[in-house]
RNA sequence: GGAGGUAUAGCUCAGUUGGUUAGAGCGCUCGCCUCACAUGCGAGAGGUCAUAGGUUCGAAUCCUAUUAUCUCCA
């Protein structure tokens, strides 16, 4: 036990745990190993990109996480919470480019493996950096499990995944309109196009009928994808049509004869009705035309430029290319109109590149068969959301959903494992190196292997199994012991991306989800609810923050006044009371270590009225707050201990404290100082989870036995006392101080000045005599009386009056009283139980209520209705003694 | 075009199966450096719970529509 400095300083302290907790390997999951009778806990790290460092949503993240995984250990669970990171192939790769290019340094200059070299410099960098905030942060993640994507294990793992894969038929090579990306010169997968609206254009252009009999109006926004057009596509049933379809066109510009063909994909109201086919440009036109067999032009090459198969185009870029086309038609009188509209183009979600629909060959993931026993096992509860309105949003991708392109035209990240037989073109997918091929027998340098690499998320999608040990039989006792994992803690924005991906695959591969729930928590927002971004410069980096104010306020004020799923703004005055909630506590604590450096001599514990209040209290705010913990209620949890100990520990608790240990009663003294500590330590262990540093430094300083509150018992609230009797009668007593408080303020009665009470009660009478010493001390009381109602002497004197149930309170203020003031005071107060009267008569006359409500809320209408007539004819009887003065 | 979220005090948000005189923090007003804390203490003011209907004995809470706003999907 030890005295705690006057101010908190949380720089040294948070370091000093940590450390401490480190070195004590608390966060290990072998702690506990030895009892097979624990529960198990696990967690996996959604893996930061080592792109770069952590923010604010990644602070919040964590610290959820943390919170589970430190409650869960402190019921003493066998825990683990799997930290690591991801390679993010694309986004790391151009990060990486782009600091070469300041040299002036290309990748194509330093060769594919020097450039990979380069990229793993990088990655050391920023995941030192990232580990490092995790820690400032408090993340008791079990460091030695830790993971990266691309590492040896990870690569085992995602080898055996696709060669298993390619075996079942699951992942193919094929040749398909992909999303191409000229920036980032790769393909994307649909997920990663985003889609957004753009002010553009609808373009009217006439193709004419082959057999001069007119022309067909088409609409579109991409002019020069004309020149790959291989049909025009109208409505079945459009009657304008109807007529035309089967015959042919002459398409402008490159004189191609194209058919006009029927399908019912096309939306009449749109545009004319009637739309140029590109199959080699357009998703939608790329599934038509192999509907109706119509061949694949490509006209726009890799680099977004004209081919040659756009003659004279050729070599334009390709909105250059738009203008020319327009210019062009225009000329030969084929440009009808030009409509202003808005509509969605996809972008790269990456670069923000508009992204160009290409037909290429690439490898694909069959995702109908993986996705069914995904849904399955969302829509049978299997796997819960949390909040369950997500689990919509998860199944309506997919149920909608299509195959997955997997390869990425990148070298950083792991290499698809597929060799080509230079000899006979045999496709070899195999995990290791191929010595020669196995169908011609050609010798290895007859091989080459796939020069692309695998969507990052490929490899993160395997992450709550691959990074426990699979597949390798010698290294996966984490698996067996901690798969499937409890539950998986994620920002909504990456449930397709990864969430949906983990499912399948931990299905397929194990038999087993990956996790049993998931839980989904918002973004976090700037003050004026905007998305916290780069080019807004509105981001926070929460080092900063931790620096200044600290971890504890930043992690709490993450998770409260917030509910699961909903959005968060970040504000500095949310942040500041955080911070005065930790000074609050620090507080308490001197008050508390003061005041047991002299402990009384251990005599017999006897709880008075207001020990038995606050151990109720705390047992029902144990309750609370592990039932709200339990149901993800994070920020619901974290009010509750803040309710309890600002309100009923340090606002009453503590002050009725006062006079027991500063008077001479040893007995009142001893309990007073054992209940103290003991509700404080209480605190502390609730809030641990929450605020991890500072309850370390207090309970440290406390008396205690173990070697920290990270492994001391979780309070249970089923084993704790209550004395709902004595709880309720100090609650009167409260009541009485509140409104003796009230007077005093309302009657400017000066802070300092004793004043004297007089109590009128019948049944209440022996609660306010207990309470005596309290309500003094609360109420800078020198004396009390209590004398039975009606008393001759309550009129006498010159008072103002209160009343609380069954209790009339005068308070004698000789020349303090206001007689106008305290009438209207009172006047007040008696047109408030008016409206209250009348509103619960309402109730009360009415047959449907009192035939139709439970009995218990029809006697507490009853209750309360007496309650207020009481205090009503109370107060009016006041009112009649004043106006006889 | 489809789906979903949100709408409660000046601001940011709670309000968990319908029943509280509708709550908190910040801000505001009044009074206080009361021997843990002015990052504080005590007392207060402030809300037609977006709008319109409906269900019910009873609706901030459930249903329908509307409006505003945000997000996702196409």
């Amino acid at each position: 036990m030890s005295d705690l400095p006057k101010t908190y300083d949380h720089h040294e302290v948070e370091q000093k745990w940590y450390e401490y907790w480190e070195k004590g390997g608390f966060f290990s999951h072998k702690r506990n190993a030895d009892n097979p009778e624990a529960e198990r806990f696990s967690v996996v790290m959604p893996p930061p990109n080592v792109t770069g460092q952590l923010h604010l949503g990644h602070a919040m993240d964590n610290t959820m996480q943390d919170i589970l995984t430190r409650w869960h250990r402190m019921k003493g669970h066998q825990t683990l919470w799997v930290p690591g990171c991801d390679h993010a192939g694309i986004a790391t790769q151009a990060k990486v480019e782009a600091h070469l290019a300041e040299q002036g340094v290309s990748k194509y200059d330093l060769g594919r493996e020097a450039f990979v070299d380069k990229v793993w410099d990088w990655k050391h960098q920023y995941h030192g950096r990232i580990v490092k905030q995790l820690k400032m942060l408090g993340s008791s993640c079990d460091w030695d499990q830790e993971r990266f994507t691309l590492d040896e294990g990870c690569n085992e793992a995602v080898n055996e995944v696709f060669v298993r894969l390619y075996n079942e038929g699951l992942i193919y090579r094929g040749t398909y309109i992909i999303n191409w990306c000229p920036q980032c010169q790769t393909t994307i997968s649909d997920i990663e196009v985003e889609h957004n609206e753009h002010a553009g254009h609808l373009w009217h252009f006439r193709y004419p009928l082959t057999d001069g009999s007119g022309y067909i109006t088409i609409a579109t926004t991409r002019p020069e994808t004309m020149l790959g057009d291989t049909a025009v596509a109208v409505h079945p049933e459009d009657e304008r049509y109807q007529a035309l379809v089967g015959k042919t066109l002459m398409l402008p510009l490159v004189n191609r004869e194209i058919p006009i063909i029927a399908d019912a994909y096309v939306d009449k109201e749109y545009g004319t009705g009637a739309v140029k086919i590109t199959p080699a440009h357009d998703p939608n036109d790329f599934e038509m035309g192999l509907r109706h067999n119509l061949p694949q032009i490509t006209v726009i090459g890799k680099d977004a430029k004209m081919n040659e198969q756009a003659g004279e185009y050729a070599g334009m870029d390709r909105y250059e290319c738009r203008k020319a086309v327009v210019a062009a038609m225009d000329k030969l009188g084929l440009l009808e109109k030009i409509e202003d509209i808005s509509h969605a183009v996809g972008e790269c979600y990456r670069c923000g590149s508009i992204i160009e629909p290409l037909i290429s060959p690439q490898w694909f993931v069959k995702m109908e068969p993986l996705a069914k026993p995904a849904i399955e096992a969302v829509k049978n509860g299997d796997i819960r959301f949390v909040p369950a309105r997500f689990a919509k949003i998860y199944l309506g991708w997919l149920e909608n959903i299509r195959d997955w392109c997997i390869s990425r035209q990148l070298w950083w990240g792991h290499r698809i494992p597929v060799w080509y037989c230079d000899e006979c073109g045999e496709v070899i997918c195999q995990k290791q190196e191929p010595q020669e091929c196995p169908k011609c027998h050609a010798p290895h340098d007859k091989l080459h292997r796939d020069e692309d690499v695998l969507d990052t998320w490929f490899s993160s999608g395997l992450w709550p199994f691959e990074t426990m040990g699979w597949p390798d039989e010698a290294k996966m006792e984490p698996l067996r012991k901690f798969y499937p994992t409890s539950v998986l803690v994620t920002g909504r924005d990456i449930i397709f991306f990864w969430v949906a991906r983990m499912i399948f695959t931990g299905l397929h591969f194990m038999n087993e989800k990956p996790f049993s729930d998931v839980f989904i928590h918002g973004l976090i927002l700037d003050a004026q609810g905007r998305k916290m971004s780069k080019s807004l410069g509105n981001g926070i980096d929460p080092i900063e923050i931790i620096e200044k104010y600290g971890a504890d306020p930043l992690r709490f004020m993450l998770v409260t006044g917030n509910t699961p799923g909903n959005d968060l703004r970040f504000q500095m005055e949310r942040l500041e009371a955080s911070r005065n909630f930790v000074n609050k506590i620090w507080n308490a604590s001197r008050f508390v270590l003061m005041n047991i450096q002299e402990q009384a001599e251990p005599t017999e514990l006897r709880y008075s009225l207001a020990d038995k209040w606050i151990l109720s209290e705390l047992k029902q705010a144990v309750a609370g707050v592990s039932n709200n913990l339990a149901k993800y209620e994070l920020g619901e949890a974290a009010r509750q201990i803040y309710d309890f100990t600002w309100d009923c520990f340090c606002d009453w608790y503590i002050e009725m404290s006062k006079p027991r240990l500063y008077g001479d009663d040893p007995v009142e003294r001893y309990t007073a100082q054992t209940v103290l500590v003991e509700v404080l330590t209480c605190i502390l262990k609730l809030l641990h989870p929450f605020m991890p540093f500072i309850t370390e430094e207090i309970w440290q300083a406390l008396p205690h036995e173990g070697e920290s509150i990270m492994v001391a018992e979780w309070p249970k609230a089923k084993q704790m006392p209550e004395y709902p009797a004595e709880a309720a009668v100090l609650a009167l007593d409260m009541e009485a101080v509140r409104a003796i408080r009230n007077i005093r303020a309302e009657m400017n009665v000066p802070p300092g000045k004793k004043i004297e009470l007089i109590f009128a009660a019948d049944s209440a009478a022996e609660g306010l005599r207990q309470g005596e010493i309290y309500i003094k001390a609360l109420c800078g009381a020198e004396n009390m009386k209590i004398l039975p109602p009606a008393s001759p002497e309550l009129n006498a004197a010159q008072a103002a009056v209160a009343h609380v149930r069954g209790i009339d309170i005068y308070l004698p203020l000789k020349g303090l009283i206001d007689l106008d003031k305290e009438t209207a005071r009172l006047q007040k107060e008696v047109a408030n139980m008016d409206k209250e009267i009348k509103r619960l008569e309402g109730k009360l006359n009415n047959q449907g209520f009192l035939s139709k409500a439970p009995a218990d809320v029809v006697a507490g209408e009853k209750v309360k209705l007496a309650d207020y007539t009481e205090k009503k004819a109370s107060l009016l009887e006041r009112l009649a003694q004043l106006e006889k003065m």
